[in-house]
DNA sequence: ATGGTAGATACTCTA
């Protein structure tokens, strides 16, 4: 089983892209995160009329998630489970083929100290909350998304430049590791010890061609679904693209 | 210390 996840900033923007990925490495499972659309807009038809079905919670002009997959999906969970009607559209849940998959847009934060930042570490808290109350640690399940939170300095490729900064700072990195002891496991890092291996570069001052970048895009398990992960990738190929997503897709693949 | 780019929407906000 292959799951895949890409924050694709617009679907609408990015959809030849995703088909093309899809047709190339036929992940069972794609997460997709902002993609900055309703869901009446989501073309759904088009990823039907190459096999994949999809869940989307969308939202105008920001976030928005979705999963894909040519597998049955249910039990689809929409944000949390207190959300007031105008909550931030970040967070999806279906099983599919028994996986629990959980696709996260975890917010930005902006500055360190800025409101949004507040409102970063607050949306992590209740990530950590709905884990503990409605995922079952024992069960095989996969936190995906696009974490904005780089977990260890190897994740950098400036760790002086970026110390303290916002995706990295202390307080954050605190309150992801809160969810990774509720029980899940960095599977890219079960299999790839080295730094400078990148999911994210910004558009800005040349990111991507002097590999300024940062992993901010995760694929976590829970321990009996970790054990099954025979490798986890980074796809730099789709970033090398005309009119690139900033974020590449990141790939796991399991012997389930 | 600052600016650089991209996307959606509406002349600005978010990343």
């Amino acid at each position: 089983m292959k799951i895949a996840t890409w924050n694709v900033n617009s679907i609408s923007v990015r959809l030849d892209q995703v088909l093309e990925w899809i047709s190339g490495n036929r992940p069972d499972v794609l997460c997709l995160q902002e993609i900055k659309c309703v869901d009446e807009k989501f073309p759904a038809n088009r990823f039907r009329e190459i096999g994949y079905e999809s869940a989307v919670f969308g939202q105008p002009t920001y976030n928005g998630v979705a999963i894909l997959s040519h597998m049955p999906i249910s039990d689809i969970e929409r944000g949390f489970p207190d959300d007031q009607e105008d909550a931030h559209r970040r967070l999806i849940a279906a099983t599919i083929n028994t996986v629990r998959v959980v696709n996260v847009y975890i917010p930005n934060g902006s500055e360190v100290g800025s409101d949004k930042y507040q409102f970063k570490l607050g949306w992590l808290d209740q990530l950590r909350k709905f884990f503990d109350q409605k995922c079952d640690v024992n069960q095989p399940l996969a936190l995906c998304g696009d974490f904005n939170i780089a977990p260890e300095d190897r994740d950098v490729h400036d760790p002086q430049l970026w110390a303290g900064k916002i995706l990295c700072s202390e307080a954050e990195r605190e309150a992801l590791e809160k969810i990774r002891e509720w029980g899940l496991i960095d599977v890219f890092r079960k299999h790839h010890e080295t730094g400078g291996q990148f999911s994210w570069w910004d558009y800005r001052a040349g990111g991507f061609r002097r590999n300024h970048g940062l992993r901010i895009d995760h694929l976590w398990t829970t321990k009996i679904l970790a054990g099954k992960c025979s490798n986890s990738w980074i796809d730099k190929i789709p970033r090398t693209f005309e009119k690139p997503s900033d974020h590449a897709p990141v790939v796991a693949e399991f012997e389930i």
